[in-house]
DNA sequence: CAAAACCCTAGCGGAAAACCGGGGTATACT
DNA sequence: AGTATACCCCGGTTTTCCGCTAGGGTTTTG
């Protein structure tokens, strides 16, 4: 209730990490997987994800191969990606140099700063948390589910 | 940077937080402090602060006294009014029963679910900080810093 | 050289956030 | 009683942003 179920995930960072593992399943291959399989296997509109891929790919967080028979990988193995550095790489693009607010504005009152202060207190506290979990145990919590799912189904 | 710097609170919120410090400097006295004092104070648009205080008081978190010499005040001490309990009042509102999504929605898969799950995670973390920090410990940070700029200036 | 894929940039549409205004109602003071 | 003050309610407007679409390039395979 109340804030738990009203902050929600954005859109755009769900469909990242849906991405993103499905590339993580197949990071074994080494076989570059394409943005049509990814967003048919996952519902995203495949114009809008092509988008996300290419933040990602500028963040270094997945690489891509051109061309014919092209396609994305990870960048770097399953386990070495936390949730932190997926949602810090989108969430991070296209802000920085168009604020005035931000930090260095001058008009900021004593009480704006000691907000702020106590307001990235509590991210960096939500940061932690996702520093903790990598791709690779997101795929290992679904597979545990699904087994738990199949559990109860019989 | 990233993350830490794009994840604002939001203007409301800010608002909100900023119009209570006020009232929970001028708790001892119980005079009710008017919305044009609380706006002036604080650069707040009056007729929206007007909007903000009405959810507050419907949250219980402030009292209003109508009339001539009214005013708003707040509904219990300082010290026992968290930024949770704030924040959570205003970004509670006029969601429930609009969904299809949130977390009934049939077709939401394992993913989205498993995704979900980490998310609210962190959430938590974030609340649970909030939760430590009540309206006079923000005062406090405020005379506390304005203690320390007035040392530097010197 | 043609097809398949990624690459870049621009812009649209709807929803939410921020803000404004008009007319009502309660209370204090004279 | 009457008037001024300040909250109260609710609808509308403006602006901003997100999700998404579109068009025209460039690179690579075969």
């Amino acid at each position: 209730m109340g804030l738990a179920s009203t902050v929600e995930l954005s859109c755009k960072s769900e469909y990242a990490l849906l991405a993103l593992l499905e590339l993580a399943v197949r990071y074994q291959s080494s076989e570059p997987l394409q943005i049509r399989q990814i967003s048919a296997q996952q519902n995203i509109p495949d114009r809008y994800l092509e988008q996300l891929l290419a933040i990602l790919r500028r963040g270094g967080i997945v690489k891509s191969q051109r061309g014919a028979k092209g396609g994305y990988l990870l960048a770097r193995e399953p386990w070495k990606i936390s949730l932190f550095d997926v949602l810090n790489c989108l969430e991070g693009v296209e802000s920085r140099e168009g604020e005035g607010d931000g930090e260095g504005n001058p008009n900021r009152t004593l009480e704006n700063k000691v907000v702020d202060e106590i307001w990235q207190e509590a991210c960096q506290a939500a940061y932690a948390v996702l520093q903790n979990y990598t791709l690779q145990e997101l795929i290992d919590r679904r597979d545990a589910r699904r087994q738990l799912d199949l559990m109860y189904y019989i």
